[in-house]
DNA sequence: CTCCATGTTTAGAA
DNA sequence: CTTCTAAACATGGA
């Protein structure tokens, strides 16, 4: 589930296993996934680097290389990162790079709607993406800011990646959930109280999600997350928990604990 | 075979 | 201009 607290975790595997390993080759296997360059290009500006550090901006995992480029990956739906004994790469590895020491590092990606891209700078891919801020670099206010300047369905607003980066499909039914906001509410119809509901719920959300390593099975018990399927019941009242189609997107939430779409 | 899936982009409609 | 919907992309699982 590669939204923020998936990548975060892979940014923190990145930043304590990869940091300054050489790397002896690399081998981008899948041209249409990788931008910005061609993927000869690619395996060839990665070949003698290091990575030197690790930065994330929502869904975007950053890979600082030595020499100042900054490998770009983004995970699609079903993207991953892993750890390769020597040469010896998972199925569907598209970004395959091996260290000088043996190891190996692929990014993993079998439906191929994740990317590949090289940078010069991680603020700058972040501007000309035009992505809203990181979802966890906002505080109350700046949330209450930015609530104020939308209209439309609070599900859709939380999965904007212009307006916030980093939350997707399943985060966003989860902040909600906790919120105890229904996913069609209105933005501007929700009160003071409201907002901080949503900012608490994504900010608690988030956070969990990233300490247990984004593992569903790891999750407080009082999470929608396992429990968003036709059959699955509310954590909180036991009710049958419904869907409906929001910003293209199958919806979860509980019609009991989540207030009306008007108010 | 059909439907659906954790994401993004694009086109066109309100 | 903002927001919403459908389709496309590529692949696998139910």
């Amino acid at each position: 589930m590669p939204e923020l607290p998936d990548v975060e975790s892979f940014r923190r595997d990145l930043e304590t296993h990869d940091l300054r390993r050489r790397i002896a080759a690399a081998r981008a296997s899948a041209p249409r996934m990788v931008e910005d360059v061609s993927a000869r290009e690619l395996e060839r500006r990665l070949a003698g680097r290091r990575f030197a550090g690790t930065g994330r901006h929502g869904k975007y995992l950053f890979a600082h290389l030595d020499d100042g480029a900054v490998l770009v990956l983004h995970f699609g739906m079903t993207g991953c990162l892993a750890h390769a004994q020597a040469r010896r790469f998972p199925s569907g590895t598209r970004l395959a790079l091996e260290y000088a020491d043996g190891r190996g590092l692929a990014y993993v990606c079998r439906r191929k709607l994740g990317r590949i891209g090289l940078a010069e700078d991680q603020a700058g891919f972040v501007d000309a993406r035009g992505l809203g801020p990181d979802a966890l670099a906002l505080d109350l206010r700046r949330f209450r800011k930015l609530a104020a300047a939308r209209r439309g369905g609070a599900k859709a607003w939380l999965m904007d990646q212009g307006a916030i980066a980093g939350i997707g499909n399943v985060y966003s039914d989860e902040i909600l959930y906790q919120a105890r906001v229904h996913p069609l509410r209105g933005v501007e119809t929700l009160g003071p109280d409201e907002v901080r509901a949503v900012h608490r719920g994504l900010r608690k959300v988030l956070h969990k999600a990233i300490a247990v390593g984004a593992d569903p099975q790891r999750m407080p018990r009082n999470f929608l997350l396992p429990h968003r399927h036709r059959n699955g019941r509310c954590p909180s009242c036991d009710r049958r928990v419904a869907s409906i189609k929001a910003a293209g997107r199958t919806a979860w939430y509980c019609p009991s604990c989540q207030s009306s779409p008007v108010r």
